[in-house]
DNA sequence: TCGATATGTGACTAGTGGTCAGACGTTTTG
DNA sequence: CAAAACGTCTGACCACTAGTCACATATCGA
């Protein structure tokens, strides 16, 4: 069946470009300040076709985070190829972490408001499930870095893992947005990696310690 | 002129008497799903008294952090008068804060909706930067238990205060963000307390070493 | 060619934040 | 005491927007 394919392919490429319009919109305007409207005209569709491919405005908004989670992933992964160190990958996550959510913040306040109004979002169960699936695939990668530190004694092997990766994570999160909140916007890069290379490596020695 | 400040005190007293409302409603169902109206019902007020108090729904939303923040400020003060060591204190004051602002999330949610969108929240930059202040004032308790650690000499004279206290900072905030996304609400309270205590232990630890 | 199916549309509905002309009560003034 | 001035309150009203749906258009199989 050819053409019940194309046509697949054809709907998936719609929401692509849907998801993409609405991405820009978005991260210029902030959620509040964007119209469906404006997204469907963007997209020069009408707007009764933005709900041919999603059921909600903050459905699109959720797809966003999701598709940027995907990307992020495939980064952090290959992160662990690199010959080196629990340390050093602990860091190089952290970075990769921090540049990925903070370079364009609305990413990072998808992220947050995912996190904190799940209750009040209009998402099915399942692509509320498919969001913490999707973010916990990449917590673990952290999990994974601790590991291989236990493993070549990097680390003292009495951390409990689980918990330290959530922490780390958490960590992170308000770091990130400790910085929305109070950098500006043209130095806060530099700025927040200091900061994190500072908070990690106090943690991390705090770790070797047992 | 009793008269005027009698003026001023009833003024006051339905002010607040909109927040107490406000705050009850947002607590039970959320910023998104509480309307203007119902909280002039709720006052038994008209909607359009509403507005001769506060300016938008957002400066009420706002308002409430800061009555808050102010709670919150006491409290934490009065920690300092404790004869505890540094380490202690700041165990203290990140269990209190923790405990503060996880017990209704969405008083967690004001903080991080203001940290967030500031740029997009209608709020005078009045109100904006009395926000800010008031939160740096409570923040600034923790430079305080550092600096009394360094002339202790419980911790080593040389870390970096400033950027620490907001590190600190950041951490609790991703942490609570973090419980409130993943954690049920009945073993939330126990959990975050654990997770703080082993994160903050963890983290004074590699403080200590320098 | 014609019917069926998939896709697209924008006028319309329901609901909300915010406004404002006028009502009402209290104080001041002549 | 009358009435003007002031402060307080109100809900009908406006502007805007998420989401719907009856209808239009395009594509395809028979």
């Amino acid at each position: 069946m050819g053409l019940l394919e194309r046509r697949e392919k054809e709907k998936d490429s719609r929401r692509m470009l849907i998801l993409k319009s609405a991405r820009t919109l978005f991260f210029a305007k902030g959620f509040k300040n964007v119209t469906v409207d404006k997204i469907a005209r963007f997209s020069e569709l009408g707007k009764g076709s933005i709900y041919l491919y999603f059921n909600s405005k903050e459905e699109i908004y959720a797809q966003i985070l999701l598709h940027d989670i995907d990307k992020f992933h495939r980064q952090a992964r290959s992160l662990l190829n690199k010959k080196k160190t629990a340390t050093e990958l602990l860091f190089e996550f952290a970075y990769l972490y921090v540049d990925f959510f903070l370079n364009d913040p609305e990413l990072f306040r998808i992220l947050m408001a995912f996190m904190l109004h799940t209750d009040q979002m209009n998402l099915s169960e399942e692509q509320y499930k498919k969001v913490i699936a999707d973010m916990r695939r990449s917590i673990d990668i952290i999990n994974n870095i601790f590991q291989s530190g236990i493993d070549s004694h990097e680390f003292p092997s009495g951390i409990d893992i689980k918990y330290k990766q959530f922490a780390l994570w958490g960590m992170l999160n308000g770091i990130i947005a400790l910085h929305i909140f109070s950098g500006s916007e043209s130095k806060r890069k530099e700025k927040i990696r200091s900061t994190v290379k500072s908070t990690l490596q106090v943690y991390i020695n705090g770790l070797k310690q047992g």
